[in-house]
DNA sequence: TCAACTTCGTAAACACCGTTCACTGAACTC
DNA sequence: GAGTTCAGTGAACGGTGTTTACGAAGTTGA
């Protein structure tokens, strides 16, 4: 039946306990609270036994970080189902509420995630230029690629502004990633239909997601702001109604 | 001559001391690398010693934050000196530009600064909500203040769009700290040169600045950018621009 | 079936960490 | 000059990541 060995389900069976301990541990204490020692109290095993399974600590974290991230694509995927297929704009926004919702309610995470200077996630080596892979952007990226190949007027009425001359290269590598991601998917993309501009428009719209996601998650606004919320739709809108996408 | 007496002398030179020792270990080796042992050793003391300074390693993290803080302050307005002071416009590229370069000049202090979900740094109380002072942005804000109060069409010809009506209360709130302060540098401003609707503006300004210095640093771009600088300029002027702010 | 091999987990140890405590000695006050 | 304040010490406690040698299972092949 399996060909797992008895040995192999249960090495299986402790590493999946001792990635979701680590998590719980992650999630109710913060990151400093993962510790090897306290890991392996709660698995029942002794810290060394965990070098069984990882380098170091750092490793350990590292994995936790992938684990992190496909729970949040998962998550995003989940918000996007019942829209159905069709619904492309309600998707963008979807996405964009998903991700700040799922960024408030587990700041552990975002914080480890996406903001730390360490090398504890591969800041990417230019060999990773082809690949979306395993990257939290990669839902928001593909949802809005997806909805920019579909529509007709993706960007108002004219087209999108050319952007600065230098970043062409790095625009085009990155275009080719998406358009075979999005084709993966089942949606006909190409050049022209997703064209540089219209990438850059993206990039700046992740960038302001970014920015007031974390500014919110870290308590970093210049002033209290009693609800971000409308805060939060305000921005959406300045971003994608310029963009031709409405609500 | 001084009125400090010896005593009060030396502890003031060792705190100096201490405090520049574990700013040197976050530069070099990260936060988790100033440890109070480490400074200890580097100031010449021991480890018990720093509690004379500091109630725990915790509280010796928030002082290091406020230099921090002060230490970009200055820097920022060094980099505003020699513009003058009625080169509005100017002024506020050059803060912008300045923030990126202190950010990726310094990563640690950064992260430390602006990317911290502990409680390290205080996320405002309500009581806050008066004072800029000790905050990041206020150099920012407050120059950006200066030149909106200053701009005979501050934003393009048009009136500045009505932010969300919920926060009307707490853009109110802000835009009397941001006249207080900005009329303690001596520029005359009331609630007419400074519109709620320009102060949404610039929130959301504050929005696109960090969102990309914070990405950078992290280097959690969606692909990799070879050369950050034109798509950072890129993105001023789409900010500026249509406030009516050319460089 | 039994010997040889692989692999998970252990206990002990090392060097480091934050923090507390009783203490010394120098600086200060009156 | 006596009494007080206080920066700094050394020892100790319980915690950390990591290495090491070793035992006890699981696996493999003859």
């Amino acid at each position: 039946m399996t060909q797992a060995t008895r040995r192999e389900r249960l090495r299986a069976e402790t590493e999946r306990d001792i990635r979701r301990q680590a998590r719980t541990l992650l999630v109710n204490h913060g990151r400093e609270a993962v510790t090897l020692r306290a890991i392996a109290r709660e698995v029942g095993i002794t810290a060394p036994a965990l070098y069984r399974y990882y380098d170091s600590r750092e490793d350990l974290l590292r994995h936790l970080c992938d684990d992190i991230c496909e729970d949040l694509e998962a998550e995003l995927y989940a918000a996007l189902e019942p829209l159905g297929e069709d619904a492309g704009t309600e998707q963008v926004y979807a996405v964009c509420r998903g991700f700040r919702r799922w960024a408030l309610a587990h700041p552990q995470e975002f914080s480890l995630v996406f903001a730390s200077t360490e090398n504890v996630i591969g800041t990417f080596k230019p060999t990773d230029r082809l690949k979306v892979g395993d990257q939290f952007g990669k839902v928001f990226l593909e949802v809005a690629s997806r909805l920019i190949a579909k529509h007709e007027h993706p960007h108002g009425e004219g087209e999108p502004p050319e952007p600065p001359a230098v970043l062409h290269d790095d625009l085009r590598a990155f275009q080719q990633v998406l358009i075979r991601t999005v084709t993966a998917r089942g949606v006909e993309v190409d050049e022209e239909s997703l064209p540089l501009g219209a990438i850059f428009h993206l990039l700046q719209a992740w960038v302001r997601l970014y920015g007031h996601v974390a500014l919110e998650v870290f308590g970093r606004f210049p002033f209290a702001v009693s609800d971000p919320e409308p805060m939060f739709d305000a921005m959406l809108g300045s971003i994608f109604i310029p963009m031709g996408v409405e609500e």
